[in-house]
DNA sequence: CACCCGTGGGG
DNA sequence: TCCCCAAGGGT
């Protein structure tokens, strides 16, 4: 069997030690975690469920396994395979999805299902996976080495960082992308490339973390040319980021009395792409498509009746987004009786019961904002 | 390639 | 408090 020498790799940390050493730590310190076989040394265990290994996969992707695990549960537990979720409301789904964040995973997984449920079962191939929508190189790469079998490589941001500190690779990322993903191909075993993927994500997770790294219980320690340098920590340099603006805009919590007594809110499904895309919300003056400044009213108030003269502030929800801050002033007009022309209102606008609005699956800035309304 | 897209936890 | 960042993908 040829060795794998070509590339980053000199035998300082040769492909082959790397991978028995690590592998060997995984069969010992693997996390059980709800979508993950035992450690299979021999390689006899079934696969592990495929519609789990993608659900778990699309979670996890820039999310923590803590805040994951419990969205794994409700989902596989509302929708056990990827049949019942290929039939499931789109809306429901999204509604499950809220608080995870990073909405248009949800969109493409209800799509993946039913392209999935079309084909009749999971593609086995990376290339095959990696057609689906919502699986890019990482995920296809993931799902085609742990659910199937396959040899593949898998780079996420745990790999990066143990793979730049292994080899010492000095160049910035996103630069040193190629660099990293030839010399993690250089360490990919032929066999047990999924445990292998898992294995690097837990040592990134519990060993090689991004500050003060656990060395002394690292099995790739010998191996490790950032060790041997000092200072593994400053491994990958990454490039300076942009600094966050603050944007301004307004919400608006708009109630009314329904028929039956019960007081409702206004909430709108907001458009299927951009911002919180497909998500149920509060009606806003468009802050989400806006640098800065206050917007008009939504067009959803307009048939409403509500007097702008009887709006109130409602207090100011502050919310990070990935790129930037957002300070949300309420706008609140309660009671007003003549807010019965549901007639009026699209398909994108529903009044919705405000006692059960924690099951709206309201995105969280929004959630925010119902707490702030009814503290 | 650069930018957009959420959220919660840790130091 | 503030900053960093995580099992990335789409455009």
């Amino acid at each position: 069997m040829p060795k794998g020498e070509e590339g980053a790799n000199d035998g300082a940390n040769d492909g082959a030690g790397v991978a028995q050493a690590l592998l060997v730590w995984y069969d010992v310190h693997a996390r059980h975690l709800p979508w993950r076989h035992r450690p299979d040394p021999l390689g006899q265990a079934p696969l592990p469920d495929p519609y789990r290994v993608w659900l778990s996969e699309v979670m996890l992707q820039q999310t923590t396994v803590a805040a994951v695990v419990p969205y794994f549960e409700k989902f596989t537990s509302a929708w056990p395979t990827v049949e019942a979720l290929a039939a499931a409301d789109e809306a429901q789904v999204m509604a499950a999805w809220a608080g995870l964040g990073y909405y248009a995973r949800a969109r493409n997984l209800v799509a993946c299902a039913r392209a999935v449920a079309a084909l009749g079962a999971f593609p086995d191939s990376e290339e095959g996976l990696r057609a689906l929508p919502g699986l890019g190189a990482y995920t296809a790469a993931a799902v085609a080495a742990i659910a199937f079998g396959r040899r593949a490589v898998v780079v996420d941001a745990n790999v990066e960082r143990v793979i730049a500190r292994l080899f010492a690779i000095e160049e910035p990322l996103p630069g040193a992308r190629s660099a990293i993903r030839a010399a993690t191909d250089s360490v990919t075993p032929a066999t047990r490339a999924g445990d292998f993927a898992q294995a690097m994500m837990d040592l990134g997770a519990t060993i090689c973390t991004v500050r003060a790294p656990r060395c002394l219980l690292c099995p790739l320690e010998k191996l490790c040319r950032a060790r041997a340098t000092g200072n593994p920590e400053r491994l990958p340099v990454k490039a300076p980021k942009k600094t966050k603006p603050v944007r301004q805009g307004r919400a608006f919590w708009i109630e009314r009395t329904g028929a039956d007594g019960e007081v409702e809110v206004l909430l709108v499904t907001r458009p299927g792409k951009g911002m919180l895309g497909g998500m149920r919300a509060l009606p806003d003056d468009g802050w989400s498509a806006r640098a800065d400044g206050h917007g008009a009213p939504p067009a959803v108030c307009a048939p409403l009746g509500v007097a702008q003269a009887d709006w109130q502030a409602g207090g100011v929800v502050r919310h990070g987004f990935t790129h930037f801050d957002l300070e949300l002033h309420l706008v609140v007009a309660v009671g007003d009786p003549d807010c019965r022309v549901s007639a009026m209102l699209g398909d994108d606008a529903q009044w919705w019961p405000r006692a059960r609005i924690a099951d709206a699956g309201l995105p969280t800035v929004f959630a925010k904002a119902a707490q702030l309304v009814l503290a």
